[in-house]
DNA sequence: CGTAGATTTGAATGTGGTCAATCCGAGTGG
DNA sequence: CCACTCGGATTGACCACATTCAAATCTACG
């Protein structure tokens, strides 16, 4: 019963019902048109810890929203280091840096058990014939995440590690909100090693600091589920 | 006579003759065709050095690329830091991350005398409802840019600080070299500080690498005039 | 219950930042 | 033509923050 409410065992392609409906972004890119919705969600499908989404050089074949877990998604440079770009929660777009060469130059892969839901591109670039309305949604959403990647530049360029943390456990904090939990509590899903890796951090730089902040009263953390307790002095910590 | 050939004497808008047009995203974006390209293509500014193209917050009015000079690109955060996202070269384009709220969130500053060509936003929306295939090829330069910054992430995220400027001295190389020139020399039209400020390092850190690299034999530098002496050992610090 | 992997904690090290003094070059005015 | 000025660039000394390496704990899961 708890697991119809986080629809794991539900394979129903509609969206009525969906845990992330609320912050999706196919909405969004429907024009609030449930019809048009219904068109290009067409698939669910269901991932294992671990498991990828996309590889580096495949080409695109859809892109895809987080239904219920976590995605992350990393590149890797020539010289084999890794940089963690994002964390996908509920309701959020994946796969769009694939648009330009219709191939995905990053990797996206499941850090817990997660669902998503299948936009195929096929029929996205129909549907942009016939409803330009879509392509104008799919540009904004493109240059928002424009907007969004220029302000983890200014997180990795300008600021402290302290700082740095702060603002990311604020702003998923407030991401994982949108999708409808309680603002105050969320599950950090993705590793230090993950954490640190997307923040330019070393791992044994965030456990400090997470330890810190706890000491300091601003959260509490019990294994990886986390509280803020004091959301203003962590914005206070990005000065 | 040497004027007429960077173009800054002529107000003319056709794009024959420009020096950027082997580099310039207008003729990509136009789909290779001049009639579509000359539409597009309407007014040419001409910059000083210090004057600003577009502020944070004002609405989209035209995308830009430079024909001549350069253009650096920057965000104020919140609590009024600057984040310098870019340097943009002849050929190159500028604005597209307004497109999603149709107003700029970042700046654009001339960084030496300059000369950009204006796309009136208004006049590409029209063609975009004509020609589906701007709009396909506008999407692509926006998932381009995504990979352009991701790129970026990794750098800032990964990198010391030798790693970093070599990889900005070769990149800036190499773009220059797009633009017709050759690839071994480039003016450095941007302080160090503007400089360091994009790459995460105070500007006494690049002044010192700067200087260190020279050492080492594998750049010249007389002023703001760059030539790489030694590209692969640049490229080998990149790791 | 036991192992492998994550996380935490500690101590030592080093890279890059900060502060400050000096240098250089372009532009200005005598 | 030379002194002066102002901003940018360079160089040096010192220090702090974050990394690295290492060991100890904790957690998940077979």
């Amino acid at each position: 019963m708890k697991a119809n409410v986080i629809g794991l065992t539900s394979s129903c392609v509609s969206c009525r019902n969906c845990p992330a409906s609320r912050a999706c972004i196919a909405t969004e890119l429907s024009g609030q048109d449930p019809a048009i919705r219904d068109r290009i969600v067409k698939r669910r499908r269901f991932m294992q810890k671990g498991e990828m989404l996309y590889r580096p050089g495949e080409p695109l074949r859809a892109l895809y929203t987080v239904q219920t877990g976590c995605i992350r998604t990393s590149m890797t440079t020539c010289d084999g280091e890794v940089q963690v770009l994002g964390f996908h929660v509920p309701g959020e777009l994946l796969g769009i840096d694939a648009l330009g060469e219709q191939r995905h130059p990053s990797e996206a892969a499941a850090i817990e058990t997660t669902a998503v839901c299948e936009y195929p591109y096929h029929e996205l670039e129909r549907l942009m014939g016939e409803a330009p309305a879509i392509q104008r949604q799919l540009l904004r959403l493109l240059s928002r995440e424009i907007a969004r990647e220029e302000e983890l530049m200014c997180l990795l360029g300008q600021r402290n590690a302290e700082s740095r943390l702060a603002a990311c456990l604020l702003n998923l904090s407030e991401r994982y909100s949108r999708g409808g939990k309680r603002g105050d509590g969320f599950t950090l899903a993705m590793s230090r090693q993950d954490l640190g890796n997307h923040l330019g951090l070393a791992m044994e730089t965030v456990s400090r600091l997470i330890s810190r902040f706890q000491d300091e009263g601003m959260l509490s953390v019990a294994g990886r589920h986390v509280q803020l307790l004091d959301a203003p002095r962590l914005h206070a910590l990005m000065e």
